[in-house]
RNA sequence: GGCGCCUUCGUCAAGUGGUUAAGACACCGCCCUCUCACGGCGGGUUCAAGGGUUCGAAUCCCUUAGGCGUCACCA
């Protein structure tokens, strides 16, 4: 049987869509689910739209998903130049081939002429195909630009044979004479594709449902030059819902779209992966969620694939993220964590992770969860009333002035013994847990909600900052 | 507009003629609990619509609707 071989062909534009993570990750996983090869492939043919060291970013990118390339610009491998940039002879080579096979053929028009009334709805661009061979060689001779435009049969159509969709048949009539080679030697993605998939020896195309009515024109690039073809795989596109509702395909207006974006926003890389994976891909026989990548490609088949498109869910994603946080160790999360951690020392930040990991979708939701802990909110007397634990701002000075009698007594100031004195006191007063912690975690956070309760405060806050906390509301009640 | 693709809970989805139509996220309730979270238990909500075929249809066929894609010297 032949070797497995797909591709992952970005163009380099210095952004890595999601949408475009996805395809590549199919791509890789399917690759190596059948023990076989995963080449990336930059497709840079269109010199306006060049960015700067996106080869590099791509890579990266790659990288931190630990999707892994077999072949490709900095990988080596035996069917280099990965770069299209770098390979235009090669395609000039068959371009000519076809011109010579008569299924291509030179057209000296101008940009303007092409976008004519004619050429956009009756010709099909086909205006240039019957020149007179004398008049294009004065034009040659003339040194004329032109471009080499693929013949297509009028009549008739053309099949192909997609793994999610099944045939798809489109008449040849609708195929319009496309660019293969633009004036400016380089080739279109239309024939660089072709070319480069046959070359190097691609046995499975993984790519976005966009190129589904572009496929007949590969087709028959593939039968002029009596390749074999390849199978196709045609993936549905991530949407995105916004606020009013509305589907469409995922985009700045839906938040972030890029795995960098959503790196920044501190979800772990296997995270986003996993989560990505499952947008459109589901397990056989198995409700199995959370996915290494080893699993992932144990897992990985084809027929798990979906055909119709899936919507980002931020939500879904945040409950994966927090999964992975929670697998984590202490120590793994407060490393992961660190740049959020700078105000405390190592046990703390160990602490913390452990209160944190829990309660995290994403590392940016940190500095809102401890900034109490820095500097301490506005006194409001408000929160000292607590209907459930019948707390008022009275029985709270009752109760912040003989907890700061006990903790001032405090010398050893770790959570064992904050734990024991807290406990006896609660016992000593003969009121409810609840009512005694109320006005304590307020006077020290100032806020309803912290993540830990109130001995794991005190720890965080030390001892110093503990009694001036309590002391100053107690003051102001 | 032509052509093409798609359509199971709000979202991701299982399902391939006979199921009480899985599971997960989200949501709601209860339990645990010093708040929040974690954890545990429970709940509501789904086959786009209309026609067929069939003893029987989410599953097969047709029509309609809606969504998406494409119609570049972009990929």
């Amino acid at each position: 049987m032949k070797k497995i071989r797909t591709r992952f062909a970005p163009s380099p534009t210095g952004y890595m869509h999601i949408g475009n993570l996805r395809t590549a990750l199919y791509a890789y996983l399917f690759a190596k689910s059948q023990g076989g090869d995963f080449i990336l492939r930059i497709e840079d043919t269109d010199r306006a739209r060049y960015v700067a060291d996106a080869v590099e970013f791509i890579e990266r990118t790659l990288a931190a998903a630990k999707i892994i390339p077999d072949e490709g610009p900095h990988h080596g491998g035996n069917f280099a130049p990965y770069v299209q940039s770098e390979r235009m002879d090669i395609y000039k080579k068959y371009a000519e081939q076809l011109v010579e096979s008569g299924h291509a053929y030179r057209c000296f028009c101008s940009g303007e002429e092409m976008t004519s009334e004619e050429n956009k709805f009756g010709g099909y661009n086909r205006h240039c195909r019957d020149l007179d061979p004398a008049e294009i060689e004065k034009n040659l001779a003339e040194g004329k630009p032109y471009v080499i435009r693929q013949k297509m049969p009028l009549a008739g159509e053309t099949t192909f044979f997609d793994v999610l969709h099944g045939n798809i048949t489109i008449a040849n009539s609708e195929l319009e004479d496309q660019v293969l080679l633009k004036s400016d030697g380089m080739p279109t993605y239309n024939f660089a594709n072709v070319v480069d998939d046959h070359l190097m020896e691609i046995s499975h195309i993984i790519r976005g449902t966009e190129f589904i009515t572009s496929t007949p024109k590969h087709v028959l690039l593939y039968e002029f030059f009596g390749w074999e073809l390849p199978t196709f795989i045609h993936l549905a596109p991530v949407m995105g819902k916004a606020a009013d509702g509305t589907v469409s395909k995922l985009s700045k207006r839906h938040g972030a779209t890029s795995f960098n974006d959503l790196i920044e926003m501190g979800y772990l890389p296997e995270a986003i992966t996993n989560y990505v994976a499952l947008l459109g891909w589901s397990p056989k026989n198995s409700c199995q969620e959370i996915f290494s990548m080893d699993e992932l490609i144990k897992n990985f088949s084809l027929d798990g694939l979906s055909k119709s498109p899936a919507v980002f869910d931020y939500a879904k994603l945040d409950w994966m993220s927090g999964e992975y946080f929670k697998a984590m160790s202490d120590e793994d999360f407060a490393d992961v964590a660190e740049k959020y951690f700078t105000d405390f020392d190592e046990p703390r930040k160990i602490f913390l992770a452990s209160l944190l990991k829990t309660r995290v979708a994403k590392l940016s939701d940190i500095p809102a969860m401890i900034a109490f802990l820095k500097d301490l909110p506005p006194f409001d007397i408000e929160l000292f009333t607590n209907k459930r634990n019948k707390v008022t701002p009275q029985k709270s000075a009752e109760i912040l002035a003989p907890a700061i009698k006990i903790l001032e007594q405090v010398d050893d100031w770790t959570l064992d013994t904050l734990n024991e004195k807290i406990a006896a006191f609660v016992e000593d007063s003969g009121l409810k847990v609840g009512a005694v912690m109320w006005p304590l975690r307020i006077a020290l956070s100032m806020q309803k909600v912290t993540p830990g309760g109130v001995t794991e405060i005190l720890y965080l806050l030390g001892k110093e900052i503990s009694l001036a906390r309590l002391n100053s509301a107690l003051e102001k009640l």
